[in-house]
DNA sequence: AGAATTGTCCCACTATTTGGCACCAAACAA
DNA sequence: TTGTTTGGTGCCAAATAGTGGGACAATTCT
């Protein structure tokens, strides 16, 4: 900050806009403005003008930062015409994707969803054609699921996997579909809808941002689950809240929606997701 | 710098070791630490105390950067666990892939290519099954060629089609092959080989990084390509050298061959892209 | 339980960054 | 062309922002 502590409530006054929000007594100043300067530049400010103005310092001062990183290859420079992020951002961008432990990223927000609904949470992938369950919080509700993580279950009659197909080309879905429903269905167990509302199903669904399992894997089990998405906007996984019935009435399901794709959407903004 | 007044000659030696070469980067020492310290992380060093010994940084210097980074969602943190690469990073590098002008950014290398040839230099990209000409650079052999930049041709039958095609699957091959060659060759005008052959040149071509076209596409007109690619490693541009029959024999089709090599490589880094 | 690593403070010192200014080069407008 | 604006580069005295040592608590490993 450029304010010292014995600035006067006038000057205090004229220093209104400049920053804001943000007094986070850091120690990182220059740092921390060449960070904002790179999310200026992300931001379609290409003009030295333009990038000073934004971050409120002077013009030495920003062509020295402006300089640095384009050095380091963070910023790329047409003279005279403007900055432009630059390749290592890619790089760093690409590795980012990479590296990320989607179970470790995920863990503190899932818990964070089975603490408020004391349900049964899992987090889940799609491998070719199943979910794959990479993580589980048991419920506090005293009752236990069967499910385990490294478990795998068909896509179509589960929570998790219903979410996983909202971000498929509908024109997957009936394959899929197929794969959980063989011809015989297997006397008494339960299983998802036939095709034409299935699909009708999937439809809303894909609307709504969220999914419902209703007793279709398990008989007592109901479940609302929604999809996680990265950097790219590819769905990477998904996360339920499951129970038994009692605790299941439809009205609690169109409550908890929202809730659980608020929690997948924030795990998916860690993965670098942005709202669209 | 970090060394002390107190450090001797033989340290200060090793100091300019160190960092030779950039003795430009005055000026935004946090800056650079923090930016080294994400390159640090991209390189797998997640652990504060690796970090610190790679950087050279004291500990409390190195938390009070990281705890900054991550703030600003440039880095991940799992108490105990480790650091990764932040959400940030990858919405920086999407953001980089969008507002990258490949012609402006390749406009320096193809300029060089120009002058160290002599030659008339393409830029170009595949646009639904075609070559799109983004730039040219005219040759300083007097002669001119017919190709203007907003022209389209066909992929098969020139140099930076076939170029822009060792980045697709082979089978895709053959039906932009067919596209270009209708059943009925037009009589006496140039067109490439038949399909068998076609392909065993393209395979060679992958092989070698660049391709050629000799005189498919234009009588008297050779060439030698090479392909551009992107942070993703996709294909996303070609770029090519070409001339006349006189200036182009064989044996510097193969001597130039690496040189376009290179220059649609440094372009290709300078979007981002990596050696494998 | 002990050892090793990590997260979090604090604080005096000074090296690092600041920002004003001045000059030149390019771009743009007329 | 000329005049005007914006961009690139360098210098330098001033002082702020950053440094790094150290002490302590929390956590994980073994």
């Amino acid at each position: 900050m450029v304010v010292k502590q014995t600035m006067s409530a006038a000057m205090a006054a004229m220093e209104q806009e400049a920053d804001a929000g943000k007094t986070q007594g850091t120690g990182t100043q220059t740092l921390l403005r060449g960070l904002a300067l790179l999310e200026c530049v992300a931001a379609g400010i290409g003009d030295v003008k333009g990038i000073a103005a934004r971050l409120g310092t002077p013009r030495s001062t920003t062509n020295r930062m402006l300089s640095s990183l384009v050095a380091e290859g963070y910023l790329h420079h047409i003279p005279y015409k403007g900055y432009l992020l630059g390749p290592k951002l890619i790089q760093l961008g690409m590795k980012a994707l990479e590296q990320r432990p989607l179970v470790a990223i995920a863990r503190p927000h899932i818990e964070a969803l089975a603490e408020t609904t004391g349900d049964t949470v899992h987090l889940g992938v799609e491998e070719n054609g199943e979910v794959f369950y990479l993580d589980k919080i048991p419920g506090t509700r005293g009752l236990e699921m069967r499910s385990r993580t490294g478990q795998r279950m068909p896509l179509a009659s589960t929570g998790l996997g219903k979410a996983l197909m909202l971000g498929m080309p509908p024109a997957r879905w009936q394959a899929l579909h197929a794969l959980t429903c063989p011809a015989e269905p297997p006397a008494g167990r339960p299983r998802p809808a036939d095709w034409p509302v299935f699909q009708e199903q999937l439809t809303r669904y894909v609307a709504q941002g969220w999914a419902m399992d209703l007793e279709e894997n398990e008989l007592g089990i109901r479940c609302v689950a929604a999809p996680v998405r990265d950097g790219r906007n590819l769905v990477v996984a998904a996360v339920s809240v499951a129970s038994a019935v009692p605790y299941m009435p439809e009205d609690r399901m169109t409550t908890l929606g929202p809730l659980v794709r608020a929690t997948a959407e924030a795990i998916s903004k860690d993965l670098g997701w942005t709202a669209p």
